[in-house]
DNA sequence: ACATCAATGGAACGTCGTTCCAATTACTAT
DNA sequence: ATAGTAATTGGAACGACGTTCCATTGATGT
């Protein structure tokens, strides 16, 4: 009944949860997330989907798995920063890009927000609030913020992705959005059609980190 | 082909998309989001499934007009309120009480972004910042930054409830949530382990708003 | 009265996650 | 070595889902 690792290998392709992971991560990457299936998943394993189960209890495990493997990597090429600020940024920065290359991270987060990959994210922006100065009180309150922010982008991220799978023309998806927006009623909409063309020529990155700094002032200001 | 309403009813239960709505909302209100299927629908509207597909295109169409029947209503008793710091806090705590009622609806803000009723709340944010003084060209970002915090939150909503059901003890599980954190390792997670006592006693709203706080003193920095 | 067509309800299809189980392969004790 | 036990495999089968299909109903306009 348990699942740890024999002395010997019992095939030179054996399968392995580690294997397993890394070929649903495959295929999140190349389908989506309505590509990853257990036949699809057997397929490329050139098994059954009854031996997956064996190594996997099912596919919540397999998408917190395969998040955790992602944010790991992540995790762990983050180099140490010279001040808090930048440290924060470059947390939040480097799960953006993760999120933006493995959109499916995206979605799996805001699936378990509590899950050990989240919650090392979490610590790690807790960390640096410290050496920021904010006061003990309010440290909870402005992690829970900025993951919470970092989520919702990640979710957006996501829902993008779902919606225009990968990416034949995002400039030509952003013009169509601002033209949509712009063509909206005035009246009933005065800030969206205002702000339409901000839609065109903006950067997802810069838009992101803009809303860490935001959050990152309002933070300060609480010193 | 029309989809418009007979002069005369064929029935006095006749279907039409809003009884549709309706009812799902209900299922989904006392089910949850899983709970939610054609069949379901179809038993609690005593026909068919093929007759709803006449009403309704498909199953993302459902969920977009059970959420714009929800947020329609929070936007429209939205009180006009004295100034516009006030009136973000307003908006955003309505949101946020809808979707502690309803937290499917958190989910499909996440899966839809930039529906209708999103846009309804993304312009009723951006025209607050104008009344804040923010400058023209930060105003995309200052809204887009709390839209993004107000989705992130949003879907962590939704997945508690996905996980905890309606609420059996919502005290427990908070204290279940920071008894686990206390006994992380406090090498490893030396920020959770730390604040793991303010999960117990804290209270969503006031967190939620201490965020949407967070922003708004960022956003006042810029002015 | 009849023809038309919006509207209905339920059977049927294909796919999914998951379970089940007979068959196979590796390990252990003799 | 060999038998016996346990780990591991692969694929069939199950139930539920979203969706499509279609024969039938009933109101409307002529």
């Amino acid at each position: 009944m348990t699942n740890s690792i024999p002395q010997t290998e019992r095939r030179r392709d054996a399968l392995s949860k580690e294997r397993i992971v890394e070929a649903a991560i495959e295929i999140l990457d190349s389908s989506g997330e309505s590509g990853l299936t257990f036949r699809a998943l057997a397929a490329r394993l050139a098994t059954g989907s009854g031996a997956i189960y064996w190594h996997v209890a099912n596919k919540d495990e397999l998408l917190a798995a395969a998040t955790d493997h992602i944010v790991a990597r992540v995790m762990a090429e983050m180099a140490k920063s010279p001040g808090p600020r930048e440290a924060v940024r470059t947390i939040a920065l480097g799960v953006f890009d993760a999120i933006d290359v493995h959109p499916w991270v995206g979605a799996q987060m805001q699936r378990a927000p509590w899950h050990t990959s989240m919650l090392q994210i979490f610590d790690s922006l807790g960390r640096q609030l410290e050496a920021l100065g904010v006061p003990q009180a309010a440290q909870f309150d402005a992690a829970t913020a900025l993951l919470s922010y970092i989520l919702g982008v990640a979710g957006q991220n996501a829902s993008n992705a779902r919606m225009h799978g990968q990416d034949p023309d995002r400039a030509g998806v952003l013009a169509k959005t601002a033209a949509h927006w712009a063509q909206l009623d005035a009246e009933e909409y005065p800030f969206v059609t205002k702000v339409a063309h901000q839609m065109n020529d903006h950067d997802d990155t810069a838009q992101f980190l803009a809303g860490i700094d935001l959050i990152l002032a309002g933070i300060e200001a609480l010193r």
